[in-house]
DNA sequence: CCTTGACCTCAAGCCAGCTTCAAGTTGCAG
DNA sequence: CTGCAACTTGAAGCTGGCTTGAGGTCAAGG
């Protein structure tokens, strides 16, 4: 069992933030000595998780949906398949800018606007955004 | 040249987002007729290049360092491989994010914080998240 | 020439995700 | 038992990225 500066030490999260989220619903407090919240060792790997969630562009309610404040992945085993799909189209983009990115620091061409290898990574990344627009789901 | 209407439409980015870009210095109208701004067909491939860093976890002060408000690459190679770098640890985060969702989808351990493989994910996930943290970069 | 409505500016407001602050409580070292 | 540092709460504040609103200007059609 942790105090809250225990918890803080080991996962780096503010005290303000962890109680933020208990307030959010994301983690337990075990119970209280006094006023004080208690944690059970297991919020250190649901903080993990949340920030991975966080670092993945997952608002803290899609946090909320996808995992119960026990950490344990919701029951809705096609929300979460559709949250991986959601993923996937970010990666593409993600990757398209890296290559753009890699490219311009490269290339020599006068205008990037016009070189053709880098109007096709925009037009990749660009496409697959309007897919998602289309389905309202994961715009980091 | 487009007045602000044109390139809403064919953008489909709002006027307010286009004054407020501009404010920013991240794109440039080249003129006005009367108050009214004129904008050079250019815009519209500025536009796809911001919502794209945008897309990609980037901040518009970012981008505004990335790319000059003609759209063109910063003449800081350095910067932009830099960026790139760190677009690739975020790819790498949200392979594992994906990879654990559709564990998770899928496996029916009892407790997923418990499973072998899921800690694994989790595991790469979150030592990439610490050394990003150590850089302090690319935290979308 | 006059109206109209599309554009303009500037300031204020909104949401997420926290952080900070003021004021109150309490476990525990001395 | 006392004192104080570490906790608590609730409310307000902050940043980024826009949006909204009030009030003003002006180009073009009738």
């Amino acid at each position: 069992m942790l105090d809250i500066t225990e918890v803080v030490r080991r996962s780096g999260v503010p005290a303000s933030t962890l109680r933020y989220y208990e307030e959010k619903g994301l983690i337990l407090s075990t119970g209280r000595r006094g006023l004080k919240r208690i944690f059970a060792p297991r919020v250190l790997d649901q903080l993990a998780l949340i920030a991975l969630g966080r670092a993945a562009g997952f608002t803290l309610d899609e946090i909320g949906e996808m995992f119960d404040a026990g950490g344990e992945p919701s029951i809705d085993r096609h929300a979460l398949s559709a949250k991986a799909d959601a993923l996937d189209d970010t990666i593409r983009k993600l990757s398209a800018m890296r290559d753009g990115l890699r490219h311009a620091a490269k290339c020599p061409a006068p205008s990037h606007l016009e070189c053709v290898q880098f109007r096709r990574l925009m037009n990749i990344a660009s496409a697959r955004m309007k897919v998602e627009k289309q389905r309202g789901s994961q715009d980091i």
